[in-house]
DNA sequence: ATAATACACTACTAATAAAGTAGGAATAAA
DNA sequence: TTTATTCCTACTTTATTAGTAGTGTATTAT
């Protein structure tokens, strides 16, 4: 049950498009550096990413990345869906029609609790609550 | 945050195990071919729930396995640890000094939190629970 | 215009982990 | 002694994740 560092890297990433209040696009080069991550690699998360509506791209020299909607409206739970794929724990909790025991299934129950128990969570954060964390953290020279 | 089949499959043995009301050891070949597993891949996981204290063997002929303990004192949360490892979401929750960031870093919070939200429901679970819960859905001819 | 910058797209590769297989040794019952 | 079963170790295969590379395309500053 661990979690990939795409999705890992992907909250960091948005995390620095939020504490971005100007209207000037941040670079993938910045946010590279500063969360150490390849740029390269950040391309391809950041496709996703644009691809689910939660960030736009501005092209060209001095472009870099926005995000498309105000960071209280960006729930984790969207995030983690089109990152991590739609499945958190056991396919058959979603789709009973890949396993002939899933009727009678005690485990798939508990799988389904697991899922629900974590969606909860993810479901009540929103991008805006972890730039707030963030704040109350390191007020003065915060890095993410 | 897939859960391993791993651990899918300990459960399902353990159920298998814990069904078993008589003093008779269950043999590995009856869970598998009920459970439809591979004998030697359960052999491996065996090894483990034993070596972890879950259940003793009975080795030779008419050999098999049973519940080291009854089933309403076995916890999900130490089956879970011992097959799936201790981490759930990410290292950093449990060990701060793998990243220079942990200390200020909001995202980490957030897998905390899920990793918390995971832990409550898997701690409240019993094996015991599983067992009632199988005999609620198909009360007859019970196939776990 | 042109050079520089930065995203866009696709394919490939490497590393790691998960899943499963195989063979034989130890043990106990009949 | 034969048969059935767990025990132990090593190997193999498969899948996933993570990361790299190269080329293309759009935009802007100069």
């Amino acid at each position: 049950m661990r979690l990939s560092t795409r999705t890992r890297y992907a909250v960091r990433a948005m995390l620095e498009l939020a504490v971005n209040t100007s209207n000037i696009p941040v670079q993938l080069k910045t946010i590279a550096k500063r969360q150490d991550i390849s740029v390269k690699y950040l391309e391809q998360l950041m496709a996703v990413l644009k691809t689910a509506g939660f960030v736009r791209s501005v092209r060209g020299s001095k472009g870099g990345y926005i995000l498309a909607k105000p960071p209280d409206q960006i729930k984790l739970d969207r995030l983690f869906s089109c990152l991590e794929g739609p499945v958190i724990t056991v396919e058959c909790v979603e789709n009973d029609s890949i396993c002939d025991r899933a009727a009678d299934c005690a485990p798939r129950l508990l799988w389904a609790e697991l899922q629900e128990a974590i969606m909860r969570v993810l479901k009540s954060t929103t991008l805006q609550d972890l730039v707030d964390k963030t704040k109350t953290y390191a007020k003065a020279d915060y890095q993410i």
